[in-house]
DNA sequence: TATGGGGCTTCCAGTCACGGGAAGGTCAAG
DNA sequence: CTTGACCTTCCCGTGACTGGAAGCCCCATA
């Protein structure tokens, strides 16, 4: 298989192979001509990838991933401790954005939006105490 | 005022006001010697864009804010724009990261997270169908 | 007056996960 | 034989900083 079709079939730009190459997430043999030659199981660690980096895993987190993945005697505990420490991360990501929701939801509702210059939004900005997480 | 007061007075690493400077969102004095001599309104432009950045506002974002701060014929209608396009950026990573927490928090409870290797976490990346916003 | 330490300055490189685009080799169809 | 689609490598740019090196500047103390 060469690159465009691995892209197609794993949904990941021919780039982004590339760069998965470059930095030691995957090792494609190569053809004679110099092109990259994909087998079925580097197609199958790509989906791996690109599935593992949709739920917001750092390419760090799939590289331990995929080594767990392919380690027969892992222990699902680390598998689960690896997640549940992302887990956090999103969670904690979502508090923020929760309060950055809030906070800008409330001077956006407290704005008139018309044509003249009074905004409690740029007010907020400027010394609003009650404003930032 | 010299790097260090207004870094502390505006809660900025001084890094970061000298990055702040150096793409033209602040321009403050230079002292004879060539220490960058702060005014009171560099503060408090700095402040602004402290409380703008912890909102999620984009640099780009900021440098429009401030500029309509500063612009006494303004029409809150464009602050207002400009704010509620930022909170549907807000609202669409929400949507994101819940979708992410929701598949990942499935997957971590169905692992039992022991020593041995069978992991539905692992399982769902390599091939889950149900898996992936 | 020398010296030490903490400030300040600039500049360069690195972060993360790619994306864009140039320059050039390769392959199949017409 | 040419065209055009593919492939390759290489380098630069993104956003918003952060770290560190090299080198002034200023003040206090010995």
């Amino acid at each position: 298989m060469n690159i465009k079709d691995v892209a197609a079939r794993a949904g990941l730009p021919a780039k982004t192979i590339r760069y998965y190459e470059e930095i030691g997430l995957i090792r494609p043999l190569r053809a004679a001509n110099g092109y990259r030659a994909f087998r079925e199981s580097d197609l199958h660690k790509l989906e791996f990838i690109g599935r593992a980096r949709s739920l917001g895993f750092s390419i760090d987190d799939c590289r331990s991933l995929l080594a767990l993945y392919e380690d027969k005697a892992r222990a699902s505990g680390d598998v689960k401790a690896l997640a549940e420490r992302h887990l956090q991360r999103i969670e904690a990501k979502l508090a923020e954005l929760h309060a950055m929701q809030d906070t800008l939801s409330q001077l956006v509702h407290a704005c008139k939006g018309d044509a003249r210059p009074d905004c409690p939004i740029l007010s907020g900005l400027a010394k609003g105490p009650s404003c930032c997480a």
